[in-house]
DNA sequence: GCAATCCTGGACGTCTAATATCCAGGATCA
DNA sequence: TGATCCTGGATATTAGACGTCCAGGATTGC
């Protein structure tokens, strides 16, 4: 899995303290975690593509949410980073050995295609059962200072 | 995922077919589905030190199960293939955020970290849950000739 | 013993995708 | 009008996947 995810969660999650309506530059966010501010950029271009972030051009504009953490899963965060391919494809090997049948689709037939199949089901069930809100609620009951911190962090009081 | 885990997977399964103490050379294992024979080599090397496969030299020789079906699972196989790590590695870029705590383990603490690894091990639950005895007995339900076919093809009458 | 078979492991080459940068263009705001 | 900031494409770099080759050693059959 490609490191953007996990720049991708962190960086929905900080949107997450913001006053509604506030905005953040890509640039400002990478600087948070001292990341590539110009490839952070890409992975926000493909969330707000994604329509789980909104951006605006302009001074005061950048990236907020564009809807509420409870509406934003794991799974959409990681959705719109990855791609929407399974982890394991099946090339249908099947179909250059012996006793094949022309014209099956072994993507669906194929009993390993699906039982891998089912653990992937698996994996995005958890990850969609899993919200930015949820994820939120856990780092405040942890550390209760994190938004009023990130806020003020945003809110260009430089740390 | 790399396609080496498909070839894996479909190979221990014709395995599972062969009569026992009977073993196949890798070259051969390779022509049933036409794949590139050192690189499939490499794969079944893996599987032989990961102790899935046992390995013999010598005219006669080749690959065989380590042990019985019923106690291999697709989880066996994929971390054979590929390797320990998880597919959401944390990198930890809370330590280059503010407010980070020197000596913090993120791998553990992190709550992102967490809510990964529990889709990841949703994930292994459900490869561990199926054997390869699980898979050809779905097989041969679906195919009863299949053991027969497999196992002739291997003994040598050509196809 | 000898030759054929076959695994072992490392060196090597190729190609794709992830990573990362840069810039021209357009939108927005003060 | 100038400053800010997103958009999207072109480009470069690098790590890993994919794949080949070969020298060495073990085993079998004659």
């Amino acid at each position: 899995m490609s490191e953007g995810v996990e720049w991708a969660i962190h960086s929905c999650l900080n949107l997450t303290w913001l006053e509604p309506g506030e905005a953040v530059p890509a640039a400002r966010m990478a600087a948070f975690y001292e990341l590539p501010p110009a490839y952070l950029n890409k992975q926000l271009q493909a969330l707000a593509r994604a329509g789980i972030l909104t951006s605006t051009p302009g001074p005061r504009g950048g990236f907020r949410l564009a809807r509420r953490p409870e509406d934003i899963s794991l799974m959409d965060v990681v959705a719109a980073i990855e791609g929407p391919d399974e982890a394991f494809r099946c090339e249908e090997i099947l179909r250059q050995g012996p006793g094949e049948h022309e014209g099956v689709d072994y993507r669906r037939r194929c009993v390993v295609s699906q039982a891998m199949r089912r653990a992937e089901m698996a994996w995005r069930a958890e990850l969609a059962g899993q919200t930015l809100a949820d994820i939120r609620a856990t780092v405040e009951r942890r550390n209760p200072s994190a938004p009023g911190e990130t806020r003020a962090w945003f809110a260009n009081l430089r740390t």
